[in-house]
DNA sequence: ACCCAGTCTGAAACTTGTTCTAGATTAGCG
DNA sequence: CGCTAATCTAGAACAAGTTTCAGACTGGGT
């Protein structure tokens, strides 16, 4: 049908920062894995996601598999990148209704936890990778990261650009954010103490807030 | 030479909390499996730690390093704990300077990140074995996680008890210092980044401080 | 219509974590 | 001392991630 060309012969992935032109079919190929991946890590997580299986399942041969994606990290990380648009989309159209920054991204936290609660294998499996992904993966991983960044930016509802002591908060929040999943993730804290965490690292927007009580006294 | 009884049978790991009764070639044994392993690790980090090179690195049988440790994960968690034993030993002797808790926390953490600047290769495998754990090691990981929240209390210098409000800090604090030293270890922050962050999150330890200006609004 | 470079496929091979087995050792005990 | 259970050893076997390769396929350029 349509045009199968050189394309995509180093890194197939990135999509967003530059989607080297894919033919509608290798586009496909593409959609057809990371969707088998995620049904895959939807029914047993990472362990789950094996890469032949991933292969079969989403008709394509193994090596071409790897020449989408170099590993099984890269796949899942691609998958959690894929996963998270998903969620920017949604939580765009429904914003946070609280009125203070640190309560608006605590309940945006919180909404993306729930998410996580309604299918705990796939958040284990996308989890597990990226805090496992070594400096091969950092490209994709900072990518995830970015994002993430910009969900909670968003959240905030910061009238101008953050100010570098609100960016240094949102890092240590999404340090936060991912070490209390796997806390979670692996069975050593409750739901509950997830949300105390991300409810007590939240407050340290508060002391950036130039209005507010920005009391340090450093 | 001595007894080598029928311990040890279950989980020889623990060490800490139920130190089952090991005969003096056991403990040999596991020391010599321990010390290979860092040895492995200074040189090449995560991958670089091959079962069947610590068997032979220790002059222990494949069969017997699993018995002693049931999983690669196990074994470097396990070697996560000696590490931190013994740096908490050396903390222990050399308390931090500074006056404000906050201030002191941070001290502490610098140091602990300033000795695995000097073996990044050892940093990279341990952490990556504490957070790729999963649930079957997840007692072991919450002795080390217990053991950072005591060097961390430690470095707090609190005259009595900690309240809920600061064992949440710590909690935070805990969080930050591992996602950070990963994003460290895969090279997508710098040192530099790397205090800042210790910095930023340490600022909740003010907030919990009953003396001093704990002026949140909520 | 033909050719070339780049892709995709299927299958085997290789690596490393993990499990299993049979036999040699060791240790507690009468 | 000799018995028995537990432990240790050597090595094969298995599982899943990754690499490799020959051959079929695709599609653009001539």
């Amino acid at each position: 049908m349509t045009t199968e060309s050189k394309a995509a012969t180093a890194s197939a992935a990135p999509a967003v920062s530059a989607p080297l032109p894919l033919t509608e079919r290798q586009e496909a190929r593409r959609r057809r894995i990371l969707d088998a991946t995620a049904r895959l890590a939807v029914r047993g997580g990472f362990d789950a996601v094996q890469m032949r299986e991933v292969a079969e399942s989403s008709s394509v041969a193994l090596g071409t598999l790897y020449r989408y994606f170099p590993s099984k990290i890269h796949l899942l990380v691609a998958t959690m990148q894929d996963q998270l648009q998903q969620l920017h989309g949604t939580l765009r159209k429904r914003p946070p209704t609280e009125e203070e920054p640190a309560a608006r991204v605590a309940q945006t936290l919180m909404r993306a936890f729930r998410a996580m609660q309604r299918e705990p294998h796939l958040a284990d499996a996308m989890v597990r990778a990226l805090t496992f992904a070594d400096r091969s993966v950092s490209a994709e991983v900072d990518t995830v990261s970015r994002l993430t960044t910009a969900i909670i930016l968003d959240a905030m509802g910061l009238a101008g650009p953050p100010t570098p002591a609100q960016l240094s908060a949102v890092r240590v929040i999404e340090h936060t954010w991912h070490s209390a999943l796997i806390t979670w993730l692996s069975g050593r804290a409750s739901i509950a103490q997830v949300k105390i965490d991300i409810e007590t690292v939240c407050r340290l927007i508060d002391l950036t807030s130039p209005s507010t009580g920005n009391c340090q006294e450093v």
